[in-house]
DNA sequence: TTTATTAATGCTATATTATAACGTATCATT
DNA sequence: AATGATACGTTATAATATAGCATTAATAAA
């Protein structure tokens, strides 16, 4: 199982996540050919900047600010788009958000664990739990071609904060 | 594992399908003390009408036509909220529409497998993927409380009608 | 059966998320 | 420099979802 839940859920040096991910990113354009712009690296950045998905408004709102001039959602949806397609994020379908992916190189499940209350998202690959699902779609005769896992609850951090809490 | 699969990718009579979806969601409401009025049970027979979810709008179209009568986006929203709530319909967030559920009365892991082609949605229930998902949740300390799945891919019959083309 | 209370609906307006269309600019290769 | 492909700017609009408040209908209490 691969995850970043612990680091997800406790106070870590950011700049690691940032630097790794941009790593991953520009490595990836060049493999691919594909164009790491200003717009889709400030973006990614964004992106990064905590483990909370952002909206592509609020995407829209912080470019701005840090470009000191108007940006369009278009601009955004693009950046976004590219960024999916090299599979550096992903979109959170019920959220209407996108997160940085963790690990972009490796093929894995997308399942996320959302916090309903700090917000933040967790990412797990689990080679036992796609390989279940695969199972599932060979017994119904489905092709899986992609999915969309996304779980809903409380991480260990907001539990105890709760607790702590209900003690005071 | 319990699933609908066979049946939705089939012909088969589907007013069957209509009918036990409308006896639970009757047999519910009495047990829960809630009411099914003309406009839930409207929602709920159309979103029965075939195995592909409805988005909002479509369900406005549709209910409009069908009275007669303009029926505004929140008639709808409130309608589905409250069979959403009863649990005898689910949203698929990546798709933004609602389809029926065809096991309200048991607990189990909305898991759904979405055809691309066909855009019929199939269900399916599976305690072996709960476990694994709950297990899962234990490990990183994350208290589950809800879940979307979203499987895409292709159903066996488009595949097949695929491949018969292809041999034409 | 009136009255009080709660639940559901009708209606208007508006917020939020996402795309379309089209011209311009930039980059990579000749 | 000329070409073609890719990316961006800009405006408009489509699609999805919610807020707020007046009205009606159903239920419960007096």
């Amino acid at each position: 199982m691969l995850t970043n839940s612990r680091l997800v859920h406790q106070p870590h040096d950011h700049d690691r996540c940032i630097n790794a991910a941009l790593a991953s990113a520009n490595s990836l354009c060049a493999e691919k050919n594909a164009r790491m712009t200003a717009t889709r690296e400030s973006v990614l950045r964004l992106l990064w900047q905590s483990h909370q998905p952002l909206g592509a408004y609020q995407l829209q709102d912080q470019l701005s600010k840090l470009l000191n001039k108007p940006v369009a959602p278009a601009t955004i949806y693009r950046a976004v788009d590219f960024l999916l397609g090299l599979g550096l994020i992903h979109r959170i379908p019920s959220l209407n958000a996108y997160i940085g992916c963790p690990f972009p190189n490796s093929e894995h499940s997308n399942l996320f664990m959302v916090c309903s209350d700090c917000g933040n998202v967790a990412e797990v690959a689990h080679n036992t739990l796609n390989g279940l699902l695969q199972t599932i779609c060979d017994k119904t005769n489905f092709t899986l071609q992609s999915q969309s896992l996304e779980l809903f609850g409380q991480c260990r951090q907001c539990a105890s904060d709760t607790e702590d809490s209900s003690h005071g």
